[in-house]
DNA sequence: GAATTTTTATGATATGAATCATAAACTAAC
DNA sequence: GTTAGTTTATGATTCATATCATAAAAATTC
């Protein structure tokens, strides 16, 4: 874990409390962020105001790296959905650690490796598959660091804006696997056997 | 360009003939594949036979480290659109690169934000736009590396795998583009004005 | 624990794009 | 230069999902 390593390095934590706005579409970034503790979201909206999920980062994670690396200004909003307490890394500070730290280099490569991968698999289902079946895979990825017996704690809005699809929709489809017997509901919440 | 230095290394150049399938989903990735020469397509495909294109592969440009190495499965079939002359670096040889040389892995670092970059973009798109959007986006992004006064070589074939949508939605949608003025066509043809 | 907000639910209707069908215009191959 | 294979074109019809409307249920806040 590489956030005490700069906690003890000094590096002030900043804290933003939940529903606070990180950074915007069209800043130029300046910053990769450590996250302490807390969650953020990364979403991009459009012209309607609907929102696609692009990414969820939690405590250990960090974020805003791409938009830094290639110098372009961001795609997303980034917004504390808890209160979170962060520690910013400026380009120098970003390419020092890089450069030090060679087990942060080769985590931050495995890290891009999965957001791609995630996103290989999203693009896939988003360009070629109807609602049911982007469901079941983001229910089924959502699954994968899930214990079994638990529940997942995600919401039918949180489901459509990582699918593209609308509440209504999912709330119909979900309704649909469960009497298919793909998924288990408890309560209207779908539960990992 | 790494390439040369490969091949001075001594590693061995492989040649894939046009349509050749170089590697398909579910398969255990082995290789990184750097591109001497020629095209790759990187497709998925859904159950229909429908392709959806994940990226473009050229000369210099290297692919197939995600799945190397976060050690998953493929999820895409590559397929030689051209002649092609590729040099594979298995998983040692591919790591012992990243160490070694510096300057490979702060591009393989770059490389990556950008694909996600792209990614990222295009799911915005396929999540939340309608046809004559996403065409708009991904007519500009291939502008991006297009001289002016040149003319896109991409079919409407090609322009629907990249959006998700269907040939002849394409062909009306880039024609009503046409008609309203926002892209500029000579024989059918896109050109970048 | 009453009030407010969020989440789930369900029906009716509209709509964008897929699908199906058929053909003309180009390009490449022999 | 004729044949075969792509690519572009266009109309008719279907279909999945968005949209709109309205409300019950559940969770949060005060």
């Amino acid at each position: 874990m590489y956030i005490q390593q700069l906690i003890d390095k000094g590096y002030p934590i900043r804290n933003f409390t939940k529903d606070t706005v990180i950074y915007e579409p069209g800043l130029q970034p300046k910053f990769v962020f450590f996250i302490k503790s807390g969650e953020i979201r990364m979403v991009t909206v459009n012209g309607d105001g609907k929102e696609f999920i692009q990414g969820i980062f939690k405590t250990g994670q960090y974020f805003g790296e791409p938009a830094l690396l290639v110098n372009r200004p961001y795609l997303a909003y980034t917004i504390a959905t808890k209160n979170s307490e962060i520690i910013q890394l400026n380009k120098t500070e970003f390419f020092q650690l890089l450069k030090d730290n060679a087990e942060f280099n080769s985590d931050l490569i495995r890290v891009l490796s999965n957001r791609l991968f995630y996103k290989s698999m999203m693009l896939e289902e988003l360009g070629n598959e109807k609602a049911e079946h982007r469901l079941q895979t983001i229910i089924n990825f959502l699954f994968l660091d899930l214990p079994a017996g638990e529940i997942l704690k995600v919401t039918r809005q949180e489901l459509a804006d990582m699918t593209g699809l609308r509440v209504e929709t999912v709330i119909r489809v979900v309704k649909q696997l469960a009497k298919k017997g793909v998924v288990q509901l408890t309560h209207g919440r779908i539960l990992k056997i």
